[in-house]
RNA sequence: CGGGACGUGGCGCAGCCUGGUUAGCGCGCCUGCUUUGGGAGCAGGAAGCCGGCGGUUCGAAUCCGCCCGUCCCGACCA
């Protein structure tokens, strides 16, 4: 491919919207370019990074039994009211009507739309298994779309969903899936970590997350040192230390005047302790009305857990107005003794002896408050984010918190839709049986901009071989000596027909500029032919990243590429 | 939605506080000449309803109000 017949508008600097690395330099190699808010077109290069993610993905898939449809971008309402989460999704799912008036929305995720389809087509034992794949973009109105391709609005999925004929045969896909979106990202280049994750508002029973790890990520993960426990940090289960419910103290509750004093930190200052010893009392606000929540001070509340302690959709911190109405004091002052409300305490509070909690009366605190004893609690639970200092849920082992970015997420989803939709099917013994279903996601768009996450220096992005828009950055210097022109030529020609990728930069550029945007591109391979070279017969090649250039003589060019490619794609 | 920042040729920015006559700089773009191993030099040139609307004023990029858009931090997720 010629560099100047391609639409690859690099940029010399950094777009002022671009924060995130792979933002930042998306759109510097001419790769992608902002529509709207969290929409981006993909020019020429950004396209082929799309299609070789793409690739990988289908050959896996299909590798693993699964078979590619296309599904609706658009879908119409009545199905989403049967599964019943036309109201349950919220705003992040783009409503619509037609001329007619009629409810649509812009699919976020198929399960409803498959589920239909598999309803009308599929009805005996004898159609099963099945694993439908598509790979099409999807449309999440996302809160705060950021960092570029990471979180778009309008982004490229592939989703798979599998039907089984009994949860057996379901766990046996779902580790087929599991086997494959390893092979996936491996082939990818990508250096991930699978972790448990919680299944979320998709629903279901267990899942992993795909993450690929980049100081960047929107995720934090927790991973044991010692065994092979990983998890988001949503789901990460806090492990029940030694020990057993307090005794309470013989000391009474004592009222401290604690004026203007707020925070966990104000708190132990104030009162010279550790914020061990305190417990914050969090008001929140759910679809099912209001609840308290009590953290150790020291702790952080785990918003995901305390969801689905409460089987409620909807949790939000109650507004400074409404923790008075509630409590009866300002923000900073509330506490468990002789609130009414639902009283949810994480497992750390149980075992607090004598802790200090807000008195519920502006600029007072109370001590020597005793779980047991001065306050009724609803339910005590794992409600707490896990940490570095905790041990490993599983072995006890010592604990590392990661970040990572996820981009593939397999769900088990066991009857949820096919009840909903009424999906089933007769088996041998002519009687009817709901479909058990999995659900596979994978970012396609979203890999593209992980993979820069991971790869990139301060001269542009290092992409693996398997996802470099091209292989081969093939760079003449002085393209006017006929010599070299016709070298150049001639290479190109002969690296195509070997298979190789090339982009031949025959731009009337400088040296120095050629240099700077093949490295930009993040091209595996460069190869620089000029007259000092040639008059040896060689070329130089240089690995991306790498700090040296490597005379490869002419003859020897293609097998040497060919080959360090092969070693690259077969990690 | 809450908090913060920003909006000036294609891109990055200055000018605004302290209103004033042709709105500047760098990069990019076009033409010519000279250059050619890490983002060249010289000369010439094109290109801006200063995000929009309204107000204050003799006069608004500049002051005020409203709106729109974008980005960053938090609540959602592939």
């Amino acid at each position: 491919m010629l560099f100047s017949r391609l639409l690859i508008p690099t940029l010399k600097e950094n777009p002022a919207e671009a924060e995130a690395v792979s933002h930042r330099l998306l759109l510097r190699a001419g790769m992608i370019r902002k529509l709207a808010s969290g929409i981006y077109n993909y020019l020429p290069l950004g396209l082929r990074v799309l299609r070789k993610v793409e690739r990988i993905v289908r050959e896996e898939m299909d590798r693993a039994g699964a078979q590619e449809v296309l599904m609706p971008a658009v879908q119409p309402a009545e199905l989403w009211h049967e599964s019943r989460r036309w109201q349950v999704y919220g705003k992040e799912l783009l409503r619509f009507q037609d001329r007619h008036g009629r409810d649509c929305c812009f699919g976020p995720t198929h399960e409803e739309v498959i589920t239909d389809l598999v309803r009308k087509e599929v009805h005996s034992y004898r159609q099963l298994p099945l694993n439908l794949y598509q790979i099409q973009v999807k449309f999440r109105d996302e809160i705060r779309p950021r960092f570029g391709l990471i979180r778009g609005r309008e982004f490229i999925m592939k989703d798979a969903y599998s039907f089984d004929a009994d949860e057996t045969g379901a766990e046996a896909c779902y580790r087929l899936m599991y086997d494959a979106y390893n092979r996936i990202f491996t082939r990818c280049g990508l250096v991930f970590k699978v972790v448990e994750a919680d299944s979320g508002p998709i629903g279901g029973s267990f899942s992993h997350e795909f993450m690929v790890l980049a100081d960047t990520g929107e995720d934090l993960l927790a991973s044991c040192t010692s065994c092979d426990y990983a998890a988001n940090l949503e789901k990460a289960a806090v492990a029940l230390e030694p020990g057993s419910a307090s005794k309470p103290a013989g000391d009474a509750l004592e009222l401290v005047h604690t004026p203007k004093v707020r925070t966990v930190e104000e708190v132990a200052a104030f009162l010279k302790v550790t914020p061990a010893d305190i417990v914050k009392t969090l008001i929140y606000e759910t679809d099912e009305g209001s609840v308290a929540v009590l953290i150790r001070g020291d702790h952080e509340v785990n918003e995901v857990k305390v969801k689905n302690l409460l089987g409620v959709t909807d949790l939000i911190l109650a507004g400074l107005i409404r923790v008075q109405e509630l409590t009866g004091a300002e923000v900073g002052f509330a506490g468990p003794v002789g609130l009414k409300l639902p009283i949810y305490a994480d497992q750390a509070v149980a075992r607090m002896n004598a802790m200090i909690t807000g008195a519920n009366r502006d600029n007072y605190h109370l001590k020597q408050v005793h779980p047991g004893r001065d306050m009724k609690i609803t339910e005590v639970a794992d409600l707490r984010s896990i940490t570095a200092q905790d041990p490993c849920p599983r072995c006890r082992g010592a604990l590392m918190l990661l970040r990572g970015i996820e981009v593939g997420h397999i769900f088990k989803l066991g009857l949820k839709y096919s009840k909903a939709l009424k999906a089933a099917y007769l088996d041998a013994e002519g009687k009817e049986q709901y479909l058990y279903m999995g659900c596979y996601g994978i970012g396609v768009s979203r890999i593209m901009a992980a993979a820069i996450e991971q790869g990139h220096d301060a001269n542009g992005i290092i992409f693996p071989v398997a996802l470099a828009p091209l292989q081969v950055g093939l760079i003449p210097i002085a393209l006017n000596d006929p010599a070299v022109r016709e070298c150049v030529e001639g290479l190109h020609a002969d690296l195509e027909a070997a298979g190789l990728e090339v982009l031949l930069d025959d731009r009337d550029e400088r040296p120095g500029v050629k240099f700077k945007d093949c490295d930009l591109l993040g091209l595996p391979f460069r190869v620089v032919v000029g007259a000092k070279a040639l008059a040896q017969g060689a070329a130089e090649v240089r690995h991306r990243g790498a700090p040296d250039n490597l005379m490869v003589p002419l003859q020897d060019l293609i097998p040497y590429l060919k080959d360090q490619i092969a070693q690259e794609l077969h990690v």
